[in-house]
DNA sequence: TAGTGGTCTAGACCACTCG
DNA sequence: GAGTGGTCTAGACCACTAC
């Protein structure tokens, strides 16, 4: 297991367990940060830390002058869950699997070159991949590694249940990721690969993912079948995480 | 103009400025919390706050021992812009337009009462609109408010630009959003209202906004054409407000 | 080992909500 | 007006990175 030791975080984790059970009745206001502060023997610094978790999490409300207030929310994933979609399906009670369709070490493209931050005439590592849920293909995934990291991800065995826990395995950790949602219809290539016909419209999620120092550890387009899965965000006043984009034609389209 | 005279908030917004626009060099380290703290004439706790908004926003990366980093991240979007169809059009240079298509107070559907937080014979307001970039229709919104807000709405000329403008003006605030997004074909009114056959794949976001109090303020489902629009999402270990769902099939579909 | 961010404390004052 | 969260300070110690 992971950290978890901070006080203010397991604090943040009674809190929101306690409002998921209803424990702060009806209206869902929560003790006042004096009384939490009491309660747990902590000093109203360390609640306030574990209050602006929860707010940013949409758990809870923040004004000056009220209690703060139980917020309905979807349940949180973990970053991980998040980042890996052989953890995701497992918390979902799902049964992950997929294989790797094909792979190759070549000249980065130019959208790899920026997303990845390369130099002009670097290499990625590329993977082809089809997903599966119970057995049944519902995304198809491309992903590209920049030079370090793709050989780590070449040497792993092709039938592999999870990349990112082998990643993981070797010290390579993740701890920011910029994802676009949009719309894309089928190709060729993955109308074979998902069953379906070319030109069936996909959920589609690019994602770059970057270490703990900000650099870019892979950068992937997923295309989910339709139905299959949605992405929830919360956002507040308090802090905005998620931005709408006027859609720019891809040129390879 | 608004607040954002908070001493953090306008350090915040300086360094990001500063980020931004690559004064702190090609790796892009930022000064130390000290350094901050003393050339801006504030204690370290001050600087931290600062920071904490940086970092959730996806700025800076942030790790204990090292220099915080500048991370590469999509312009952000103010939460006004993100609510506001009319805001955002502006904010990224496009006309927005658009006009009510129908109106009516109703009982409030079991998924209105239920996102609502409504009682079980209660009423909604309801409005469908279609929104236009440039003249073109792009999006077809349909909207349910709750009873008080509800009869400011239904006061709102039907040619009023901007309703949440107009919400505003009336002291109505949004402080919570949950969003979330997928992929549903158009039905014969979609296609109607957006000019295309009907079964056209468009991307959904469903969302319900809440006052700061935590009360809802409206559930609204909006569906743009392919190629209008996409979202972006940052999400990090310290802070995750994303999640991905298994899609539950919608009756109504 | 020096420097840096992460955690925690104790206290102060202010702005706002609510009865 | 009492209670509550928002902002800010000053200082302490620790865990980790980087040299």
């Amino acid at each position: 297991m992971a950290a978890e030791t901070a006080r203010y975080r397991l604090l943040a984790a009674e809190v929101r367990a306690a409002a998921r059970s209803g424990e702060y009745g009806a209206g869902g206001r929560l003790p006042s940060e004096e009384e939490l502060a009491l309660r747990h023997g902590v000093s109203r610094g360390t609640v306030r830390q574990a209050m602006t978790l929860l707010r940013a999490e949409g758990v809870v409300t923040s004004r000056r002058g009220a209690r703060r207030v139980v917020l309905e929310s979807p349940p949180l994933q973990s970053f991980a869950e998040l980042m890996s979609f052989t953890r995701w399906a497992r918390s979902v009670g799902e049964e992950p699997g997929g294989r790797v369709v094909r792979q190759e070490r070549r000249p980065a493209e130019p959208e790899e070159t920026a997303q990845l931050r390369l130099t002009e005439d670097a290499f990625v590592h590329w993977v082809l991949r089809v997903r599966t849920l119970g057995g049944r293909p519902v995304m198809v995934e491309r992903t590209a590694y920049p030079d370090p990291i793709g050989a780590l991800v070449a040497a792993i065995p092709p039938d592999a249940v999870s990349v990112s826990e082998q990643l993981e395995q070797q010290g390579v950790l993740l701890a920011d990721a910029d994802h676009t949602v949009d719309l894309v219809l089928a190709d060729a290539e993955d109308a074979t690969l998902l069953d379906v016909p070319p030109g069936t419209a996909l959920l589609r999620e690019r994602r770059r993912t970057t270490d703990p120092a900000g650099a870019p550890v892979e950068w992937s387009e997923d295309r989910y079948l339709p139905g299959t899965v949605a992405f929830t965000i919360h956002n507040s006043l308090a802090s905005t995480a998620l931005t709408r984009h006027r859609h720019h034609p891809d040129p390879t389209d």
